[in-house]
DNA sequence: CTCAGCCTATCGTTTTTTCAGATTGCTTTT
DNA sequence: AAAAGCAATCTGAAAAAACGATAGGCTGAG
């Protein structure tokens, strides 16, 4: 019951081959052949069934499988675990909504880069659906989403509150003067956007349809279009007031209800919390007070 | 990262040398060393502070051992949860309080032994602490304890509900008559008794003080010496019904809020649910309808 | 102070395990 | 029928692990 073994079962299993297997880790297929029997042996049952195009998993190799894959997890966790030393240094990529990124995140990330030089931050944009998988993935260590989440396996904290509202070209005294005809143009950053279901539930309480979503990949982009009358959108207030300021759109309000949305930090529940990640978050708690 | 590697961690780390750790590995000392040495160069610190009576962890070291000790135990898991095909076989050890033994657990044993021979069954007498750690330890798989348990990595389930009398010798109208002058000589089964805080409470709220605690290996003995006068003792109703009603004691029941306690079932939440077990609970659960 | 006892580190040798390459046999596809 | 893809097996080479002996350091008893 090694773990090279266990790796290589996975591997197997995954490609669904011991020759995909072999030439994914770098090696030969006896070698493969070789390990996967070690494990059978040892365990005393088959893990795969060979047939002429791959190999399957039997009933043994899919119960043996999620133990395969979280000892991989346990043994990455460890080594973390035993060289974080208690100052943050090394990777951290975590992951936030492209709003929250651009509102509350960017502005803490020269303090946490000044007082943590050794931590290489990254930060990864997505949709609240997006990021969470990627926790679960374990590609980012945590993310700021559009919460509440409730997942089982997951840790979340309240971390910001975002008011959202209307965006719309200067001199429309309501959101029904901006969608004529009960139809709405919207401008959203992304396909996918952060508050997607906020904006749909928004709209659905007036009878507004939704005939086309246009997307900006900048948020420049988007207070130009919706300046020129092209459509409106849903941001949160913080990030719009420059904008408004300036005079060159106009804000609608809406009611608490469907304005106000939590971001959360989610993590994992069962992994590492690195030195790295628990400064962020002390980091962020500590400059959370205008939110 | 090799699992050898981590068994030697461990070892290393829970007997304090190299020496002893090989002793009790069945190598040689320089391998120890070795594996040791490998670990820690390829987590890049040391795990170990030499001096001269031995080894002692560093920081780092602590970090790792729980991380050694839960790969350790995933491994295990994976092996039982890969061999375990459904059919309930192998041992099956669980604990049980001892009157929960015999009054519950005992009468369920022949049908579950002829519905699955393959099983090796076990139980381990003890109180509900004891059995508790044992769980905990992973020296049993599950436990019959006095409920509520309310720990965060058990899974507990209620099984039955007992109702505790005084057994008094014959002839004593109360309990009160039975301790005179405010003083109670208690009989037990064994010093840590399982219903013993029950008992405490039982007493205290009725201002009886107890001088001395008289333990019995044995149910018999027990009934014995409370008819003999020798003392009170405080147990299951259907326990010592058979015994009261052979007319050798007497019966004083208690107020439902002091008599009743709940027994459960607890399980490690983590780890797998063995077929035997699972076979075991499902066979307890058709059969508890005459609690 | 010295020496015995206990401990870890190191080195060379032996044993075991793992890896790589070639071959075989089977099945499916062309 | 030929070709391609796949897994099983065998063999020699390479790597790793285990072993045994020795050296060196520290501690405590005499």
């Amino acid at each position: 019951m090694d773990t090279t073994d266990l790796k290589v079962f996975e591997t197997v299993a995954r490609t669904g081959g011991m020759n995909r297997a072999a030439a994914e880790l770098h090696t030969v297929q006896s070698n493969v052949t070789a390990r996967i029997r070690a494990l059978e042996t040892e365990l005393g049952c088959p893990l795969f069934a060979r047939h002429s195009r791959g190999v399957a998993l039997t009933a043994a190799g899919e119960r043996l499988l999620p133990y395969a894959r979280r000892v991989a997890w346990l043994l990455a966790d460890a080594v973390r675990a035993t060289r974080d030393d208690g100052t943050p240094r090394g990777p951290l990529t975590i992951g936030a909504l492209e709003t929250t990124a651009a509102l509350r995140v960017s502005p803490l990330f020269a303090g946490y880069a000044t007082a943590f030089p050794e931590v290489d931050l990254a930060v990864r944009p997505g949709t609240t659906e997006e990021l969470i998988n990627a926790v679960l993935n374990r590609t980012l260590e945590g993310a700021f989403v559009c919460g509440p989440v409730a997942h089982q396996s997951l840790i979340e904290q309240v971390m910001f509150q975002e008011e959202l509202t209307i965006l719309a070209a200067l001199g429309l005294p309501s959101i029904e003067a901006a969608t004529q005809g009960g139809i709405a143009r919207i401008v959203v950053l992304r396909a996918g956007c952060s508050y997607r279901q906020r904006r749909e539930m928004v709209l659905a309480n007036r009878g507004i349809a939704v005939p086309r979503v246009m997307e900006f990949g900048t948020l420049e982009a988007i207070f130009g279009c919706v300046a020129a009358g092209l459509g409106i959108t849903l941001l949160p207030r913080a990030l719009i007031g420059p904008v408004w300021r300036a005079g060159r759109v106009s804000l609608h309000a809406l009611p608490p209800s469907e304005a106000m949305v939590t971001t959360v930090f989610i993590h994992r529940r069962e992994a590492h919390l690195s030195s790295a990640l628990r400064a962020f978050l002390e980091h962020v708690q500590a400059g959370a007070g205008y939110s």
